[in-house]
This record gives C-alpha cells, structure tokens and sequence, in this order.
DNA sequence: AAGGCGGGGAC
DNA sequence: GTCCCAGCCTT
C-alpha cells in the first residue's frame, strides 16, 4: 500500500466528526480554516458556531460592522485574521456576486488566504488537487520521509510543498489533505507520538533512524520584548470611563483599551503622576489609585506585558464617557477583559 | 529572509 | 518555563 492510501485508510478509521467536516459550503470551509490558522482545533470551535449564528451567509458577514466582526473574535488572537475575514466578505460580495471563486489560485488573492488556505479551500470545496501544508503535513513529511530541512526557510517550505504534491493521492483530494493534517494532529502528534501501533512505523526513516524527536527542523527563537503599559482608568460620577481605540501598526489593531501610558520601566504613583503632568488631553482627576501592586504580565508570543492599572477619580464628567453597563459591547484585547472582569466585582 | 502578530493548552 | 497550534502579511 502507498503512503497516500495508508493515510486514507487510517482517516476512514480514525477522523473525528467536525462541524465543518459536514459541509463543501465554501463559506463555512473558508470560515474555518482562517480560524484555525495558527489555532487548536478546540479553542476556534466555539467562535466558528458564533459566527455562523451571527453570521449565517457571506452577505450577512459583508454588511456587519467591523466592530461586530472584532467583538465576535475577541479572545481567539490575531485580530488581522478577523480584518481580513471583513475584508474578504465584501470582496466576495462585490466583485464575485456572493460566489467564492473556486481555483486555488482566485483564493489565494483573497486577503488572509494563502498557500495553505486556498489549497485547503480548493481541494475541500472543489476537489482542485492541490496539496496542503500546514503544522501536522510538515511534521508527517519530515519524519516519515526523513526530512530535515527547516521548515521555515525558503528552501524548505518550497522543497515540503513538492513533496507533499508527489505523495498526495490527486484524485482522493479532499479526504486525503484532511486525512495527512488530521494523522499529523492525533497518530503522529509533536511529543511522544505513539509509533509502536502506527500504520507507517515500518517504512518511516524518522523512526528507523530514531529521529522521531528530532524531526521537524525549525529555526528562529522568537525573541521576547518586555513592554510596560499604565493604564489609566478614569471613572467620573456618572459611572463612566474612557475608551480609545488603537491605530497604528502593532499589536490589537482596532481594537479598544483603556488610555494607554507606555513606559520604559515599571512606574510608580509618583512617577505615573510625573508623566501624566506632562501629558496633554488627560482629564482632570482628584484622585490616583494603583488597582494592582504587582504587575499583572500578559503574555503574547513575541511580547510580555507588565501591566499596572491606575484608577483615576474625575469631577467633571467625562467628554465621550463610556458606561460600564455598555463596554462589554466594544471588542477588546483579553488583557482589558480581565481587567474589567475582576474589577467590575 | 526576517520579523510581527494572540491566546491557550499540553508537558 | 517550552513548544506549537488546519499561517499570513509586511518590510
């Protein structure tokens, strides 16, 4: 039996039923794969439902405010991700007549698709023999193949998608991408994969030459940047505070916080004072109050966030007050639900 | 070619 | 703590 049909079969045997495993809707499939980009299967499930619920067709996706779109992502990270979804919809809306295009290379200038989606896409909805390959296809590739090309450089990623276009079994697309991704995710797992009962273990050179571990070769160490952020949380009579939304190039764009006092170190009060002293357009307030005296660190892949959060008491209401009955209803970073979570208490 | 971009689960 | 998840985009 070839290395495609061995994969077959174990699908046939061994997938899982999931909600978009039901379908060829190239909405819903299209859906899916941009939430599980970079996402485990059981954290994007829940937001793929809320989606649909929210929005059942593109048209309804189209028409929504970027706002709803973020708020429904919150939490899931990589906010680009849901921009780009927005995006997309209204491309598809109007310049494909509510039809997604239906060739690898169409999908693939949609914003947000790239090699990985549009094969998926392709193959999944239109059977376009186009070979995926994500997370797990790399793993399966390099060890059973005895790869150790980083994945990550340009020769890898160019000598992997090759590859995996010589092994795929061109007329079993759609079962056979799903099935390589889905064997990669549960048989031949990252750690301690179980190889004594996998249906490859007698011609797979990883595990001959016992590099199982070893395999796949990825370079770069993400180096992590420290950040201090002060935020102020103003809060007047009226029960509001403020809000504001990021611009810019860096992390949660568009999405809302509190205003934000980034400092090269961790502040204290009368250091917070100092620096608000010098800055313009900041409500007049009566009172300073650290919320928590140890830092709060968020961590993200790249950054880590040592955090302090400065209630400040105002007189005058606040110019564009948010109430706190109505910010649940503004998409925020995790690191500001929590706050608001615990605070609100 | 390299770096930015989230959050969470498994170990 | 480390690794990595149905990757993509910009520079």
């Amino acid at each position: 039996m070839s290395f495609s049909q061995k994969i077959l079969k174990w699908y046939s045997e061994h997938k899982r039923e999931l909600p978009w495993r039901s379908t060829n809707d190239p909405y819903k499939i299209w859906l899916s794969e941009i939430m599980l980009q970079q996402t485990r299967v059981a954290q994007g499930t829940p937001y793929y439902h809320k989606f649909l619920k929210a929005f059942a067709t593109v048209y309804d996706l189209a028409n929504a405010e970027e706002e709803q779109v973020l708020k429904l992502w919150q939490g899931l990270g990589y906010y680009s991700r849901a921009r780009n979804l927005h995006a997309t919809a209204k491309i598809v809306v109007e310049e494909y007549k509510g039809k997604f295009p239906t060739t690898y290379r169409e999908l693939k200038s949609l914003k947000g698709v790239g090699d990985y989606t549009a094969s998926a896409i392709a193959s999944i909805c239109f059977n376009e023999p186009e070979p995926v390959v994500d997370g797990n296809v790399y793993r399966v590739l390099a060890r059973y193949f005895g790869v150790d090309l980083p994945i990550n450089s340009t020769k890898g990623i160019k000598y992997f998608k090759e590859l995996a276009r010589e092994v795929m079994d061109a007329n079993n697309i759609r079962d056979y991408n799903q099935g390589i991704m889905e064997f990669g995710a549960i048989q031949c797992a990252p750690k301690k994969p179980y190889c004594l009962l996998c249906p490859l273990n007698n011609s797979c050179v990883a595990l001959q030459e016992n590099k199982v571990s070893a395999l796949p070769v990825k370079l770069n160490k993400t180096k992590v940047k420290n950040r201090f952020f002060n935020y102020l949380v103003f809060q007047d009579d009226t029960g509001k505070t403020m809000l504001e939304q990021r611009k810019g190039r860096g992390i949660w764009q568009n999405l809302y916080q509190f205003p934000l006092l980034e400092s090269e170190r961790i502040l204290d009060k009368s250091e917070i004072k100092a620096l608000i002293k010098h800055q313009k357009g900041i409500p007049k307030h009566n009172s300073t109050l650290l919320y928590n005296e140890q830092p709060i660190v968020h961590k993200l892949s790249h950054q880590h966030l040592y955090t302090k959060f400065w209630i400040l008491n105002t007189e005058d209401a606040l110019k564009d007050g948010v109430s706190w009955e109505n910010i649940s209803s503004f998409p925020v970073p995790v690191l500001i639900a929590d706050f608001i979570k615990t605070y609100k208490i």
